[in-house]
DNA sequence: ATCAGTGCAAACGATTTGCACCTCG
DNA sequence: CGAGGTGCAAATCGTTTGCACTGAT
């Protein structure tokens, strides 16, 4: 069930046990991973120390592997390796779960290079909402605190 | 140059001096700022503390009168108050700017609610690119070593 | 007067870095 | 063999929190 095909080796970097591990979990999560989370997935046999786990993101960053985010309101940083096209997240903004959305709405109409002179190159875009059970825990638990304001609107 | 209008102070939340001036500070800015730009932006003569200001920017949050947000790859917090709908920014790679997109390419046609059972309340879309000065400077600057490679497109 | 708001400083957690050793190529 | 990679531990840095005090209603 966490089985997902390798993807190939990044060009130019150094082939060594600790990125081939990194590689590896990164290959067979689904969603962006925490370095917490990766860390966690490693077998611990491995005696990688975290700080490893770190460079040896930056090094996959570097070389266009993956791609650093962070989800909105937190400031943990969450790596996922770039795979052909790249891929959306809707989050629930109860349990933080990240279902994938299906298609990019900007893959048959490229975002209009708006900004005076920018040149867009990349984007990021990110759902955010309840998911189903989330919406039934909140309708059910309403009227127990005059809840804060609702956010804004998308 | 920085004289913008104080939006209407956020309903239900109480007046005191150290949050005037963290809402006036982000009224003046032009773009979502972090903890420490704000706290700079303050009189030194307010005394006011920086968990303060963490603490009041958490407030606003709270009565949804900002949003707290994150860069691509950065990990520190930036807070914008959230005017009437919102804002997307064009954000350079290189000098790390943000120019403001003029329309949301969802304020006419509102995202589907792709993912089973989902129900998007938010949306977060950001363009990562260069701005023209970056640009030049880069095609200037070719040759002098062999980049990394180039992110994944958009 | 009363309770939320604030300053100060210590606590925290994520990320970075210096240094000595080990490994890949 | 040599450059680069790694483990370990200490150092940073943004953010949070406990506590005593001040200010707004």
């Amino acid at each position: 069930m966490e089985e997902k095909k390798l993807l190939p080796w990044p060009s130019g970097l150094k082939r060594t046990k600790p990125r081939e591990l990194v590689w590896e979990a990164l290959c067979a999560a689904d969603r962006p991973l925490s370095v917490t989370e990766l860390f966690a997935r490693l077998e611990p046999s491995s005696g990688m120390a975290v700080s490893t786990v770190y460079r040896v993101l930056t090094a996959l960053e570097e070389h266009g592997a993956v791609t650093k985010t962070t989800m909105m309101g937190e400031e943990i940083a969450l790596f996922a390796l770039n795979r052909g096209g790249h891929k959306h997240y809707a989050i629930c903004l109860a349990c933080h779960r990240q279902v994938p959305v299906r298609h990019c709405p900007f893959e048959t109409a490229p975002v209009e290079t708006e900004a005076e002179g920018f040149t867009v190159t990349n984007h990021r875009l990110e759902l955010y909402g309840y998911c189903r059970e989330c919406l039934k825990k909140r309708r059910e638990a309403r009227g127990t605190n005059g809840g804060p304001a609702p956010s804004n609107p998308a």
